[in-house]
DNA sequence: ACCGTCTTTACCGAACCCGAACACACACCG
DNA sequence: CGGTGTGTGTTCGGGTTCGGTAAAGACGGT
């Protein structure tokens, strides 16, 4: 998000020229929207924005739970603005005039970091007997291969990106099916059993009463 | 990992006021084999440095699959250090002068991403015997696993919260089972009861006779 | 229109919570 | 030092909530 057009247009240029797809607003309102709408990789983000300045739209997102990465893009070269936009939960913060292929580098690495460290997402995931190719799709309980459809295994590959850590059902409606956190469904439960049915004895996921579903760690 | 003792020294200084523990090494090969040794949460590396440049330093990390936060902290301020050090696999590169409070915000906004969202809010935490994961919800006392169901988790994780403060019965019906503050119910009584019991000789929860529990601190 | 898939609904069994009752520990006081 | 009362530990069964499962409706693609 940004107001000024050069600056915007060579921002696009470099992220779209590194494989990133960009999505780009001028104003803060229908950048926050967007962000919300859209739900990106990351946000870019001027501080000196027309609508809404770039730290309120990063504290709201903040506050609503979201943790989309955010880069604070700004002219405002103060020790005072950038801890207090790192403060706000910001990712970096990088000060005008800027290196569009540093920006670019920033970006990745702050994606690199929020993907979670080396699990590149496209690594195949071992837990107990049971593999997941993310890259593939492909799943296999005990050696041998096992046909899951599209939703079961997007639910099986959210829980087992985190090994251990439980996830509720609101959160899986949310990761999976990309549903506003409304409860009073079965659909996750209905699901799960599904996967479990499926992937035999190996069933790796483990319910958490009254929480939600994990897989062993 | 820095050279000049005069930097060093500020670093040490902000980070601690901070809340940081710091451990500092002057070589680079002292400091790879430290960060090996220690794994940190996080490094803070010069890149010029005797011994071993930092560059290095983080390059042989990633190589080993060790995804540590690295925040290079050098006097080279060129585009090309720049991105190269990003591209290294570094979260972060601020150049000298720098500010030691806008490097602390930068510490921390690595931290909040490599923990996965809000800071710290689900990191695990330790008494005495006792570990407990909130975002696992798994306990364990003296090493050995306990099963606790979804209140008793809620009620332990809610007295570990702050370890020390004494919570009164109220409190925790109000905190762990969203009542309103409503007394002449044993039931917290009850509960603290079975968690002592499944924690077996490692009970950290003490009783504060007319007030209410604490665990130890 | 058929088929696979997703969602909703309904029912059942099991796990859990809660409140009451009773036993026990501690502090105060004579 | 023992009695007494208040506060806490512990046990137990009823009632409720929660999750597993099966089946049927809804949806979309071929």
């Amino acid at each position: 998000m940004e107001d000024e057009p050069a600056i915007a247009d060579l921002v696009r240029l470099y992220l779209t020229r590194d494989g990133f797809g960009v999505h780009l607003e001028r104003d803060g309102e229908a950048g926050l929207s967007a962000a919300r709408r859209l739900r990106p990789v990351a946000c870019v983000l001027d501080i000196a924005l027309p609508g809404l300045p770039g730290t309120e739209i990063c504290r709201r997102l903040r506050e609503a739970g979201d943790w989309t990465p955010v880069i604070f893009l700004t002219a405002r070269d103060d020790e005072v603005d950038r801890v207090v936009g790192l403060e706000l939960g910001a990712d970096d913060y990088v000060t005008k005039p800027f290196s569009p292929r540093e920006l670019v580098a920033r970006v990745r690495a702050v994606l690199r970091r929020s993907a979670g460290g080396p699990e590149g997402a496209d690594r195949p995931r071992v837990v107990g007997p049971v593999t997941l190719d993310p890259a593939r799709r492909t799943v296999t309980a005990a050696g041998t291969p096992v046909q899951l459809t599209s939703t079961e295994f997007d639910l099986l590959a959210h829980l087992m990106a985190r090994p251990g850590r439980v996830f509720s059902r609101e959160e899986l409606l949310a990761g999976v099916w990309g549903y506003a956190a409304h409860a009073g469904t079965r659909t996750v439960d209905v699901h799960v059993a599904q996967v479990r049915a499926k992937l035999g004895p190996a069933s790796v996921i483990r319910t958490h009463r009254g929480v939600g579903y994990a897989v062993d760690a």
